[in-house]
DNA sequence: TAAAAATACTCCATAGGTATTTTAT
DNA sequence: ATAAAATACCTATGGAGTATTTTTA
């Protein structure tokens, strides 16, 4: 499995429609379609139900969707955490502190610091 | 980017040794050292440090493992999932109770049946 | 019958392999 | 001097394109 297989499916689940899904990825529609059904064949999953009119969502599609949205936005995350890292290697923070914020200061720094930038 | 990148790259940090990574992932050095340049390009990040007799993880390189490392995880749980509900189509719970039960017994349930399959 | 997805095939981009060079200790 | 990664180059798998057929409302 790969990462065009969840961008390919989020299209076209997102769509519902083969031909404006492969516009919008900027592929032809046969390519679209030989992916998302590689995708169902690993998984071994019937995710799209196709009829003429329309495209819809499989219970098992609905659920493979949600995740595989928060999957690739949690990929965005965790490159946008790296590149901070990264950014910030020469610029590390410096902290000093007296014996008594050690219970109280320092946690809610850290805690905070830690909601700002997830992973680090 | 792609899956493969992640996969590659998460051998790498764990074996920190691209012949051998290489060889655990049943590809040759060459293309491994690729894909792994391309992904730090992509990112625009240092992933790792090669020295000659050492490779090392760098900050964002450490940082970015864990996010793989949990995305990749991530993906067989979406999978699974996907699957366990596939399988479960023809076979929906059907929960009947009585209102006393709303604010007690339900909620436990639901938290427990989410614990066991996450994401449905 | 018409609109949309699936097939058939072709082509090419790129993942992967082999041979070699570079690098750092 | 040597072990390991990088580079150069070639091969070939499979992703993507065009043309066409099949499907179903």
């Amino acid at each position: 499995m790969e990462l065009r297989q969840l961008r390919y499916f989020v299209a076209v689940a997102e769509e519902l429609h083969f031909r404006r899904a492969a516009a919008a990825l900027h592929v032809s529609q046969p390519p679209l379609s030989h992916q998302i059904r590689a995708l169902e064949t690993e998984m071994g999953c019937t995710l799209l139900k196709r009829t003429r009119r329309r495209v819809e969502l499989t219970a098992s599609g609905e659920t493979f969707l949600r995740d595989a949205r928060s999957l690739l936005a949690g990929l965005d995350g965790a490159v946008a955490t790296a590149r901070r890292v990264e950014a910030g290697e020469s610029g590390r923070l410096r902290v000093d502190f007296v014996g008594s914020a050690l219970l109280s200061v320092v946690p809610a720094i850290v805690h905070g610091f830690r909601e700002a930038r997830p992973g680090v």
